[in-house]
RNA sequence: GUGGAUGUAGCUCAGUGGUAGAGCCCCGGAUUGUGGCUCCGGUGGUCGUGGGUUCGAUCCCCAUCAUCCACCCCA
């Protein structure tokens, strides 16, 4: 009998276990989701979790964050770099116009799943994550725009967070538009470099307009004076952001212009927005999205404009939990338990009996013997509101035991006939 | 990737240079067929892991892993 000496085999750091009393929270917040998905329209997509890593390199950006240190890339067998996406969007695009969902016509799709970025993990913030998104694609205007934001802020009002959530929008502007902007910025930049840190100099050839998006407050002064991206919208995107604005305020949705949002991904283009949280600490963006005209064409279809957002759930479920928003439900209905061993086979053919006349009942049969008060123990561990108890004389008589184990109900023998229609009396959740 | 804090029972945490304790949980009993409250008893720890200092380390030192916080990044 020698001590085990093997290594302790743990979970990959930043991947975490999903455990049983955890799982209702994810379950509701999902059952909320799908149900708004199909209100909104919006038709689910299943794409696999991994793609060739040339298919984020390029929809991402090459020399953004998530590209340059925070993939999970690796060699197939046969050579081929393959990567664990770390997000949705660009996969959705590549099943879209594999699949011809692009051809001539618009689509609304939502998906959700595991993304995985390598990233040093916090609170909020881990390696293996969940999103849910949704895209939009072939649609021009400032509608879908707004049709995607209200989702969101539906979403949030029917979970309860909508006071501690705020939505900060901006405009990038055509791609165009932006390249005239980031060499205006670049040169007001080269005028200030003593100001500059390290990473803002490092991203002055590399990607000047993240630079406004920090928060050194050394640089403050100097971003304050920096030419502002909304001051040098094309023509039409200037409307474009207008008519979005007067639509949101038509619904009652308030925002806050926030010129200095960028987003990390290189493919956004005019609207770009995010839902923030004060409640998080430092993980405070909830849900961000933008639109992306020039991916579809960038990925090789034909120019398709195209809209989304993607929510990150663990943050989601920080702030329900945080706020104590998430309802909680009872796991069973009924548990049923023989009050010896000779009862075991009653109480399965019971048991049986009854999941087949009321389906939607919830019962727990009792297994793995123990004493009669070991039982009963179990039965109010169970949260269930009934226990049915089945013993010798219950038997004999053909009747079980009706017990109310959350309020003073007196207990009773029902005539096993007859339970289903006690049962049925009885519990709340009657269809 | 950088800086800092923490790691003792399943959980929340005490504790000491001479190899450990509480509460909760779990199991059993007080109650031959009645849970929750109370009382009694019990199981359970190579003190994150690996080195070092020491006669002796859970405690001191180093490394490493993990979690948390901030930066960074982003969902």
């Amino acid at each position: 009998m020698s001590k085990s000496v093997a290594k302790k085999i743990q979970a990959i750091r930043g991947m975490n276990d999903l455990l049983p009393s955890e799982s209702p929270r994810w379950q509701f917040f999902e059952g909320i989701v799908r149900q708004l998905m199909q209100r909104y329209g919006f038709a689910e997509i299943r794409t696999p979790i991994v793609e060739q890593t040339a298919l984020f390199a390029r929809s991402i950006g090459e020399v953004t964050d998530i590209v340059e240190k925070e993939m999970y890339t690796f060699e197939d067998r046969n050579g081929d770099s393959l990567t664990l996406r770390p997000e949705g969007t660009a996969s959705c695009v590549r099943a879209a116009m594999e699949n011809g969902l692009l051809y001539n016509q618009t689509q609304r799709l939502w998906y959700q799943g595991p993304m995985f970025r390598h990233e040093r993990p916090q609170k909020g913030r881990y390696r293996q994550f969940h999103q849910v998104g949704i895209e939009a694609y072939g649609f021009e205007g400032p509608d879908i725009d707004a049709e995607v934001i209200l989702l969101s802020a539906r979403l949030w009002k029917e979970l309860g967070l909508m006071e501690h959530v705020t939505l900060e929008l901006n405009s990038l502007g055509s791609s165009e538009a932006r390249a005239a902007y980031r060499d205006k910025l670049v040169a007001y930049f080269e005028q200030h470099r003593d100001v500059l840190d390290e990473d803002a100099k490092r991203r002055l050839t590399s990607n000047p307009l993240r630079i406004l998006d920090s928060k050194n407050p050394a640089m403050a002064e100097m971003l304050d004076g920096a030419p502002r991206l909304l001051d040098n919208l094309d023509e039409p995107s200037q409307a474009h952001f207008e008519q979005l604005k007067a639509m949101l305020d038509a619904a009652g949705i308030a925002y806050v212009i926030n010129p200095r949002l960028v987003r990390g991904l290189d493919y956004y283009s005019r609207t770009v927005f995010e839902w923030t949280t004060t409640a998080l600490g430092s993980q405070g963006t909830v849900c961000a999205g933008g639109r992306y005209d020039g991916l579809v064409e960038q990925l090789g279809g034909k120019p398709t404009p195209g809209v989304g957002f993607a929510m990150g759930v663990e943050r989601l479920i920080l702030l329900l939990e945080t706020l104590d928003l998430i309802p909680d439900e009872a796991g069973s209905d009924v548990y049923l338990l023989a009050m010896d061993d000779t009862a075991t086979v009653a109480a399965i053919t019971l048991a049986e009996q009854l999941r087949s006349e009321l389906p939607w009942l919830r019962l727990q049969l009792h297994c793995g013997g123990g004493s009669f008060k070991s039982r009963m123990k179990k039965a109010d561990k169970s949260g269930a509101a009934y226990a049915l108890l089945l013993g010798e004389d219950e038997i004999a008589e053909h009747t079980v035991t009706l017990k109310a184990l959350r309020d003073d109900q007196a207990q009773q023998r029902v005539p096993q006939a007859m339970l289903a229609h006690t049962l049925s009396e009885r519990l709340p959740n009657t269809p």
